[in-house]
DNA sequence: ACAAAAGTGTTAAGAATACACCCATGT
DNA sequence: ACATGGGTGTATTCTTAACACTTTTGT
């Protein structure tokens, strides 16, 4: 049988969540190429023969956001998409993944790029099947955050318990009740309070905390 | 810039579940090929351009198993692995997919590559990272069927509870109350009883349950 | 004194767990 | 009669959820 192999055209798209405002937000960039030019996507970018998808995401990474992936505390790959004709010349399968980070100042190499964080629910008109990757990533984040300690990524090393309950809120879009959330919360034993406090207004200076490890934990029960 | 892109091979392997004996058990076949040839290993094949991720599933499906894709009540994209160097010549990316069925006989076009059910506790030695894939895979149908009705695609269309609680218990791999899983189950009020027994042995018959809908659902809550 | 957010207590409903028991069948 | 697995009841403990309350700050 007379064979040649012929690999479809491969690609990385990173979805980049990081609370701003109490509100989840998602980078995007604007497209300089056809097709979708002028239009918001992902960053993202081709994935070449001998590299691995997270190399491809790393140079994704660097020219197109101005960070390494190392600077992600959390990072996990989602799905393989590959209803989206990426390119109209043929069929392209995209291999995603969820970024997670706290203070990010995006910086692409290329200018009119212009990276921005936009807020999940005022999401502009998006290129390929990217709102549909949006949507996945969100609900994985949803169960990430529910099953595990992932919300540390998004949070400074420092913050109150009212900061950790409006970061579930923001992301399971509810609201809690603040004293059952902190029973909760505190009953699983992975926060030290420091000796410090915010004082962030005309009330009550609240307590910071920290996670006792900067790392993904299982939680004992589901949020 | 003078650049040609080149993309990695792209690969599809299917993990295939079945119960047997009351146990857990995965599809195999013995390679016919280099590398690792005479070693059993996932079925699976090459994704070549043109062909979305299903499509080559599907391939892999009718020449090595025997069976469409569309036999399995449940399928399930799980991964893109890439560390797995699988052709000596070069990178490759496999997308891998969980397919859940109950009574499948496979059946390969080439007759030595005998398909055959392994139990999860007995498997032999496997090429590539496959045995990392599976044990991926378990880790996916067992939150599945904690928290959705996947089970159904595993068990035929009548069954006793004792055999829901038994596959329960092969994914689990630890053992249940009889009591309190059927009280829980039942409170789902996902099952009706038919007017049927099942008559096993030297023992009371015991009655046959459906599922009210042969598809995937959120169970209240998990297991 | 008051507004605003921090922080706590209490109770009732619901779910999980453990364990003991009865029932219907073939031999 | 008895062994075997089918099928059920109940009490205890743990979680969840709702809601009301007190505390500490700046103005």
């Amino acid at each position: 049988m007379e064979y040649v192999y012929h690999a479809p055209t491969l690609t990385v798209d990173s979805v980049i969540f990081q609370l701003i405002d109490n509100k989840l937000q998602v980078l995007l960039i604007n497209r300089t190429n056809e097709p979708f030019r002028g239009t918001w996507a992902l960053p993202g970018g081709y994935n070449a023969a001998g590299d691995t998808t997270l190399q491809a995401l790393e140079r994704v990474m660097t020219t197109k956001v101005g960070t390494s992936v190392k600077a992600f505390p959390v990072v996990e790959q989602l799905y393989a998409f590959d209803t989206g004709a990426r390119d109209p010349r043929g069929h392209a399968v995209s291999i995603t993944y969820m970024c997670l980070i706290n203070g990010l100042v995006p910086a692409s190499s290329d200018a009119t790029q212009q990276p921005t964080f936009f807020a999940l629910d005022a999401l502009p008109k998006l290129a390929f099947d990217h709102a549909a990757i949006i949507k996945f990533a969100h609900e994985r984040l949803d169960t990430r955050v529910a099953s595990t300690t992932a919300v540390y990524a998004l949070l400074p090393k420092r913050f109150t318990l009212t900061h950790l309950q409006q970061a579930y809120e923001a992301i399971h879009g509810r609201q809690l009740d603040k004293c059952n959330f902190r029973k909760k919360f505190l009953s699983f034993d992975l926060l030290v309070a420091t000796d410090e406090y915010a004082q962030e207004g005309a009330h009550r200076p609240a307590m910071l905390y920290r996670f006792k490890e900067q790392k993904l934990q299982p939680l004992l029960r589901d949020f």
